[in-house]
DNA sequence: CTTTGTGCAAAGCCTTTGCACTCGC
DNA sequence: GCGAGTGCAAAGGCTTTGCACAAAG
């Protein structure tokens, strides 16, 4: 993901503008590897600013999102996350038990379809979704 | 999946009733490549069956879940889709456009994480997802 | 000053659940 | 008959949306 400069850059170049509320939500994406759910982003921008609403939260995420700045990424977990890794293709490992994700890398190369794939078919690409059980979790049998 | 008549006896032996409803869906399910939304097996149960609810169809599709005969599937096509399809491993070619899914086969032994496994994570099973557009939404840029 | 953003609350979509009645076993 | 299943309708989570006011450009 930019900057939170670059990115108020870019909103303003698309007639998106940019509110202290944006703004705070650029900085707490900004290098975060925590694959936020919506809910998440919006406990932790509420935090030092109290009055934002869901729905400010969810705009501006979906603004990144059609963007190209994040990713929303469905990985079974309920609610969707957003990751703010697009630079580099990566793939997730994802714990079973507690949910945690991480982003993992993996060469797709030579991961192609043996069968079934239907005539006129393009694939665009290709998510690898590792699962498991982290350290803390492999002992219990919860999963979610 | 396993034959209607072969859940049926499965049903019994777990003491979970076979009534005329979960005949249906068994029926329904059986040999069925489409992996169906809840709603879809609902809508095709009750042309033949107007007095299903949705309800008796969720119930169904969840024990079937919990007894390892059908799996669940979240492909961030909104709905969960229930793939009758458990003997062999495989995995899923999504069609952005139209939502359309494909069981596709895909060896994935030499498929590992480069880097990023935090210490101690176990994997338990890969899941890969190759997205795409199918013939007919190739053109078309609407996604889903 | 025009256009988009914001907060609130309400609605939507998918799924689950409480209740009373029905029915398989 | 007992216990699980069913239908209905209501509620629950996550996300989107209508509206009127506020604020960015």
């Amino acid at each position: 993901m930019r900057s939170p400069a670059e990115l108020t850059q870019r909103f303003r170049d698309r007639n998106l503008k940019v509110t202290p509320q944006r703004q705070a939500v650029f900085r707490m994406l900004d290098n975060n590897p925590m694959h936020p759910t919506a809910d998440v982003v919006y406990e932790s921008v509420a935090a030092e600013m109290p009055t934002i609403s869901l729905r400010t939260v969810y705009q501006t995420l979906n603004d990144l999102v059609d963007m190209g700045e994040i990713h929303r990424i469905e990985l079974g977990t309920r609610s969707a996350r957003f990751d703010t890794n697009v630079e580099a293709e990566h793939h997730h490992l994802v714990c079973d038990g507690c949910g945690l994700v991480r982003d993992v890398f993996a060469d797709t190369d030579d991961l192609v379809p043996d069968a079934g794939v239907p005539e006129g078919f393009e694939i665009s690409g290709t998510d690898v979704v590792f699962r498991g059980r982290c350290e803390r979790c492999a002992g219990s049998s919860n999963d979610r």
